[in-house]
DNA sequence: TTTATAATTCCAAAAGTGTAGAAATATAGA
DNA sequence: TCTATATTTCTACACTTTTGGAATTATAAA
């Protein structure tokens, strides 16, 4: 991961970045990270957040583009949960970046923040 | 950092994402990590990435928003470099939910892989 | 088969974004 | 002051995004 990473794989990165960059789906990423690894029914997300039914499919749809959640059906309900592969993917990308292959950050700066 | 973030921040944060959420200005913010903390010339950028000048002053201008980039003139040349503390504040978000508020990562899994 | 619920897809419209040439501004040196 | 260079601002436009009501599809239960 600390490797350089190849242009196609920025890219990706950035329709990450773009994917959890409004605040509808950033949210979204947020409350289904707090129900990991179960993930939440659609309706469930909708009405947590207020976010009317078809605006929500397209956020999840949008957010299935770029693999950052998953969904599985049962029965009638949609399932969708948190990719932690693919988030760790971005986060380990950003850490790269700002810790590793550049020294612009103190790694301790991320980890101790957060013990 | 750990702590939960306020309506106003996931606000900050997912402009931050957006941001960074294309190709150009992901590689623009790439390149001036590399170049911590000096920065480079807006020129040295554009001529680096193959960005005509005016689009590129537009890139900067919303990292500048998002104050994930800052700019110091030195006579005629105007000199950008990432802002450290804006992208960390970035990443310990990311990190604390991923890792801390919720354990859909874990920690090891970013760090060792950096090392 | 009819009904009910969950969710998506269709459709449309307003707003925002990315791009870049041309013109304007900033700074310094001759 | 005139000139040259660096960069931004002006202007324009095509394209994408966000949003959400209405219609449709999917599934299951009565």
């Amino acid at each position: 991961m600390a490797v350089k990473p190849t242009e196609a794989q920025i890219t990706r990165y950035a329709d990450m970045f773009a994917a959890m960059g409004t605040d509808a789906r950033l949210r979204i990423v947020r409350l289904l990270l707090a129900a990991h690894p179960d993930g939440m029914v659609a309706g469930e997300i909708g009405a947590e957040l207020g976010i009317p039914a078809s605006t929500l499919s397209h956020h999840l749809e949008k957010l299935r583009n770029e693999d950052l959640v998953r969904v599985r059906r049962e029965s009638t309900f949609l399932w969708y949960s948190a990719n932690a592969e693919a988030l760790q993917e971005l986060l380990g990308f950003l850490y790269a970046e700002c810790c590793t292959r550049n020294k612009a950050i103190q790694p301790q700066a991320i980890v101790t923040l957060c013990k």
